[in-house]
DNA sequence: ATCCTCCCCTAC
DNA sequence: TAAGGTAGGGGAGGAT
């Protein structure tokens, strides 16, 4: 399934503007797409016009086009990031320019910008499908891919009708309408979102593909853009049935490289054989500024250049990773640009350079990253006042565990030169040790298969957040992390490193024991072990057939019974009570899908387990388990 | 032969 | 007034 939301900065902006539902609307930084006329402005637009031409010959992008229709110097050239469909009808585009709008459609309405609202949008669009399945890569705040087999499966839907209730289900919470478009891969199920836009949803079918592909411009298809498509159209070709009629993968590969050139041949015919990542790392870390760069002293710059060096740490630092590689992306004004552009404040045409440090530097503090940006901007002798954009890229990551991190600040105090010595080498220093173990962690990662946390990472990778509600759901995501695999790590560690630390952070090596070897023990839901505890009638079960059960329970019930409920909480206390919580997660996930879709009373005996899980988890731990459903629109008081 | 750097192209 | 930024894939050609 892929899943996307409709003109998402608009939906939500409509939330708080229900007045101009079902009106043209576009989000923008401006209010109005008149600007006072300015005559000065005329000659730089048709100067910078002329350049842009000169440099992307025949390249027409939009762009261009909006500056020169809108060469009257009255036309506003703020940048549309999203529009209704209403204003799509009158041709209107992303990225056009405002003035260009609203001469299209004269009543367009304008809205400013909500960042707040699609964090929270966002947040609850994954905290929704996720509460389904965890087998999801994240795309952006908006659109994910997902492996909905499992939920088929176990849920006994079809396509369209799971299609029909996750749809209605973020809708009803959100006030934002998506889309969904299924299919056997994610190239079919992509271009299905785009057949079923706005507020549908569209299943391709393995028997229609090839029809279905035929017919789709080569433009479409998702890594083919407007360089790419200005090739194919060269060599005759517009839509995948005209590719596939009569060219061929070496054509393709001769003019668009050989990786390319394969993929859109494939495409072509519906073939997409990458899978999902559901544990996507990432790659590099980086800020950019290419807007108001303007600078008027030297120190001006080497000021700016300091605060995105802090800028790009932090954001480092926030994902708990470190970095060797770091690059330098700067913008400069073209020959013969105007010096003041077109575009308030905007860059204009501009020659781009980027310069890759060489040495081989760890990053791990703001002033490092500083110090080789400076050298880097000193050495390429480019006048401050010159520059337009400027980008500092970090590379060449590496993760830093939690357990790696108290290890590192523990062996820094240097308690116990012993301690050093014990480690693994003699050559070794601090950093070494914590690479060891770093790739021991990511060795390890996920062995049960259960608890992924992909959902930690995917909002981390579009959100910074600390303060709001899901700040304590990545807590306790990363709280599993750190007694779910970073103990792995402890483990590994040497016994006299081992007691050291449990010393110094006074850890009960009872209970690091306990959650270690119930960590490892879990295995997925097939195959797992009988649960120890003699206390319910389920305890000789399997999680299998207790799910079975279940599922029965549920099909030949018209009301739960008090004792049945009584008997699944018993189970459900005891597994807290026995530190597994793996299986606790699986069993919560499981329960909310099942009574998620029956009537109110089966929600409250949802309420009921969940209950009885946190009674057991603070028993045990002193917490709760963070168990992150949305609530029950027919039980609201709960 | 393979790696690295710079750059282009693309998505969203 | 007007306000992209962030990330990844991959190719060309030099460096190793």
């Amino acid at each position: 399934m892929h899943i996307d939301m409709d003109c998402f900065f608009v939906s939500v902006g409509l939330r708080k503007h229900p007045d101009l539902r079902g009106q043209p609307v576009a989000i923008t930084h401006a209010r109005s797409g008149v600007i006072a006329a300015d005559p000065s402005k005329q000659a730089i637009r048709d100067q910078e016009f002329a350049l842009y031409e000169e440099r992307l010959p025949g390249g027409s992008s939009s762009r261009i086009s909006d500056i020169k229709q809108k060469s009257d110097g009255l036309a506003s050239m703020s940048e549309i990031a999203s529009c209704s469909y209403e204003a799509r009808q009158y041709g209107i585009k992303n990225g056009m320019f405002l003035g260009q709008a609203v001469k299209l459609c004269p009543n367009l309405k304008t809205l400013p910008y909500d960042f707040e609202g699609y964090k929270e949008v966002s947040t609850i669009l994954y905290k929704t499908v996720a509460s389904y399945t965890l087998d999801i890569e994240a795309v952006s705040c908006d659109e994910m891919y997902v492996d909905v087999k499992d939920i088929l499966r176990d849920t006994g839907l079809t396509v369209e009708q799971w299609g029909f209730h996750i749809r209605k289900e973020i809708m009803d919470i959100t006030g934002c309408p998506c889309s969904t478009g299924f299919g056997a891969n994610r190239l079919q199920a992509r271009l299905a979102t785009k057949k079923a836009k706005p507020a549908g949803q569209y299943y391709l079918k393995p028997e229609d593909v090839a029809l279905y592909m035929a017919e789709i411009p080569l433009g479409e298809l998702p890594g083919v853009g407007r360089a790419t498509v200005t090739k194919l159209t060269r060599l005759g070709f517009n839509t995948c049935g005209e590719l596939l009629e009569g060219g061929s993968v070496k054509v393709l590969q001769a003019e668009l490289g050989l990786k390319l050139g394969e993929r859109i041949w494939e495409q072509a015919q519906g073939i997409d054989s990458k899978s999902l990542d559901f544990n996507h790392e990432r790659k590099s870390v980086s800020t950019e500024v290419n807007y108001g760069i303007r600078f008027k002293t030297k120190e001006e710059c080497y000021t700016f250049l300091e605060s995105m060096s802090k800028e790009v740490f932090t954001r480092l630092s926030e994902i708990n990773m470190r970095a060797k590689g770091l690059t330098l992306k700067l913008l400069i004004r073209a020959e013969g640009a105007p010096v003041e552009t077109a575009k308030f404040l905007g860059h204009g045409v501009c020659d781009s350079i980027t310069k890759s440090s060489t040495s081989n530097i760890i990053y791990s503090k703001a002033e490092i990253i500083f110090k080789e940006v400076k050298g880097i901007y000193d050495k390429l002798n480019i006048p401050f006042a010159e520059l337009r954009g400027i980008g500092i890229q970090l590379t060449k990551l590496e993760k830093i565990s939690e357990m790696n991190k108290a290890l590192n600040d523990f062996l820094k105090r240097g308690t116990t030169k012993q301690v050093k010595k014990a480690s693994y080498d003699s050559k070794c220093d601090n950093n070494i040790v914590i690479n060891k173990a770093a790739g021991q962690t990511q060795g390890k990662k996920d062995p049960n298969g259960n608890i992924k946390n992909i959902n930690t990472k995917t909002l981390q990778s579009f959100w910074k957040t600390s303060s709001d509600d899901c700040s304590q759901w990545k807590h306790n995501q990363n709280e599993h992390l750190r007694n779910g695999i970073a103990i792995d790590v402890f483990n590994e560690l040497p016994p006299t490193i081992r007691s050291e630390i449990m010393k110094e952070y006074h850890i009960d090596v009872r209970s690091v024991t306990n959650i270690s070897a119930a960590s490892k023990t879990v295995k997925p839901p097939s195959t797992l072990e009988k649960i120890e505890r003699p206390n319910t009638p389920f305890v000789e079960q399997s999680w299998e057939n207790i799910k079975e059960s279940v599922k029965s329970w549920i099909k030949t019930e018209n009301q739960p019974s008090e004792v049945d409920v009584d008997i699944l909480a018993d189970y459900l206390r005891n597994l807290a009570l026995n530190r597994q919580i793996e299986i606790l997660f699986t069993c919560c996930k499981f329960f909310y899908r099942k009574f998620s879709i029956l009537n109110c009373k089966w929600h409250k005996v949802y309420i009921t387990l969940i209950d009885a899980v946190q009674q057991g988890m603070l028993t045990n731990y002193g917490k709760m388990l963070y168990i992150d459903q949305a609530t029950f629109s027919c039980c609201k008081n709960k």
